[in-house]
RNA sequence: CGCGGGGUGGAGCAGUCCGGUAGCUCGUCAGGCUCAUAACCUGAAGGUCGUAGGUUCAAAUCCUACCCCCGCAACCA
């Protein structure tokens, strides 16, 4: 029996300086979403990495005295230590400067060749090498110190050069009928009105080749030329699954299920890759899905501003189950979103210390204390029981519905929602008071509640693993029931199972002065 | 006239498409409870929804004008 795949990717991180907050939001985003579909009993295979090449790694190595491949190996090292920092369960870490990804972009351009969209020409316009771009002359201005700008104000120079190009323009059409046909190619929505917008306007063959520096992967028959950085870097998701082996072991897992970006490279994600692949004559992933960017107390993270967070201080400061809970519930997964302390300390700690920590502890406490530490036995359950149960029993499908449009802050909101009725149900049903008065009817209480602990624990898991297996160790649920299949009223936490002594989960954070 | 997002109780947001008791989280205040991580539960105060006009029986929501903030340029997801 093959269970179905799914395969999920991040953006390559481009290593020419060290990671920060933004690509620690993309890793452990997907990372969420990869062990959801594993819970749920998906063949998950995850893939992240680092697109190496383009001349922006050459100036920055130049810069720091060092060759290109020193400075990659350098800062690669750090975004796989973050990947790890961050409790990632990618499957691999895929680098462009590896030998298998050479092979596979050289195939993938043999292809595009064959399908004879691609040709030589000579580029010839105004650069700007600050911006990697051409500009028509009306683009441009010439000021009063006699230099010519680019629309972005960035100095201009002309240039002729013999590059490559793709023939981008004989897919507009079939992209509008994929966009068309597959409503769900694009996510959020406003991305796609964008994408589609943009095509319609009218697509120009597209630059794939660069003749004035090396740093990249050769074009074959021609080394003089290396591939434009986004055809090599787009080419790492079907390498990461062992293209162009046709009998790969991991070649199943392609078309892709989900690519997971950032709002700024939708356009190379959404219509160039799907190109590529149209023309390479390989299947297109289902779906790319672009998340917002991050802003510290709203203004935007910059090195020049100094206000760059980063990801490593962040898990050393508050945990990391903290750090991926808080971004993965305050900010709507598709939206822009702000990180400040206060928040993420506000969030923390009424979230995940009072709700959840704190119901789990009040719980465990009884239960060690007026159960023999044994999960309790359950007697006749009353409107209440059943109430809460069936609240915590329909979280999975709501979670699917969630995960499936990848709306992480969604699932998150509704589990919590059931903590906190869960919170309501404990204290309406005063478990402390029946201690004395109907030790039976107490038991179910602390039962239910566990159950719900239970529930609650392994559908957060994608969210916050360690705590998720804590807290289901405190429960005494076997390591090897703690996925998706056993949640609902078929599998219930079953009695009479010892239990360790109870400790909190999650320790409030102390309101310090910063 | 460059493009886009936004201005709603102290803070952060939803509601605006399909006009009709202004909702949520945090914070504040009061009460409850005492199982628990100064936690949990209940209740209250607090907003003329950027400004000025207009349409309408009725506008946060539609129309017009204007003001302000933030992205879109650099390091950068």
């Amino acid at each position: 029996m093959s269970r179905q795949t799914f395969y999920i990717t991040t953006a390559i991180s481009y290593p020419n300086g060290a990671p920060h907050v933004g690509h620690a939001y993309e890793a452990l985003a997907t990372d969420a979403i990869a062990r959801f579909m594993r819970l749920d009993g998906r063949d998950v295979y995850f893939l992240t990495g680092t697109d190496e090449h383009g001349i922006k790694m050459k100036h920055t190595a130049t810069r720091e005295g060092l060759e290109p491949r020193e400075l990659a190996d350098r800062n690669a090292k750090l975004f796989l230590d973050m990947v790890a920092a961050l409790g990632c369960t990618n499957d691999d870490f895929i680098r462009t400067t590896e030998e298998r990804h050479h092979l596979a972009s050289k195939e993938v351009w043999r292809r595009l060749e064959a399908a004879g969209d691609i040709y030589k020409d000579t580029y010839a316009g105004w650069y700007s090498v600050r911006d990697e771009a051409y500009y028509a002359e009306s683009e441009t201005e010439v000021r009063e110190d006699k230099v010519r700008y680019g629309p972005q104000g960035t100095p201009v120079e002309w240039v002729e050069e013999e590059t490559y190009f793709f023939r981008l323009s004989r897919y507009q059409e079939p992209l509008l009928a994929h966009y068309a046909a597959n409503p769900d190619f694009i996510g959020p929505a406003e991305r796609r009105n964008e994408v589609v917008s943009f095509v319609k306007s009218g697509l120009k063959d597209l630059s794939m080749s660069r003749t004035t520096f090396d740093w990249g992967i050769k074009v074959p028959n021609d080394e003089r030329h290396v591939m434009y950085v986004w055809v090599d870097a787009l080419t790492n998701y079907i390498t990461g699954v062992g293209y162009p082996d046709p009998d790969a072991p991991l070649w199943h897992y392609w078309p892709a299920d989900l690519h997971v970006i950032g709002k700024d490279i939708v356009r190379f994600h959404a219509i160039y890759w799907p190109a590529f692949l149209m023309s390479a004559g390989v299947e297109l992933p289902k779906r790319v899905f672009a998340h917002g960017f991050l802003f510290n107390r709203g203004e935007k993270m910059s090195k020049s501003a100094g206000n760059v967070v980063d990801p490593f201080d962040l898990i050393d400061a508050y945990g990391r189950d903290q750090v991926r809970y808080f971004f993965l519930r305050e900010v709507p997964f598709g939206q822009d979103g702000n990180y400040s302390h206060e928040a993420i300390v506000a969030r923390i700690n009424a979230d995940l210390a009072n709700d959840l920590g704190n119901l789990a502890q009040r719980s465990l406490t009884m239960i060690a204390r007026n159960c023999d530490g044994q999960t309790p036995e359950p007697g006749p359950l009353d409107a209440a029981d059943e109430a809460l149960l069936a609240q915590v029993d329909g979280l999975l499908p709501a979670c699917r519905a969630a995960m499936e449009r990848q709306q992480i802050h969604a699932m998150l909101n509704d589990i919590w929602t059931v903590v906190a009725a869960a919170n309501r149900y404990f204290a309406a049903a005063e478990p402390w008071a029946l201690r004395k008065t109907d030790p039976a009817r107490m038991a179910t209480v602390l039962w239910v509640t566990s159950e719900v602990l239970r529930q609650v624990a392994i559908l957060a898991a994608p969210v916050i693993p360690e705590a998720s297996a804590r807290l289901l160790d405190l429960l005494g649920v076997p390591a090897d029931t703690r996925d998706f299949a056993v949640l609902g009223p078929e599998h219930r936490l079953a009695a009479g199972q010892s239990l360790p002594a109870p400790s909190p989960i999650f320790p409030r954070v102390a309101v310090a002065t910063d």
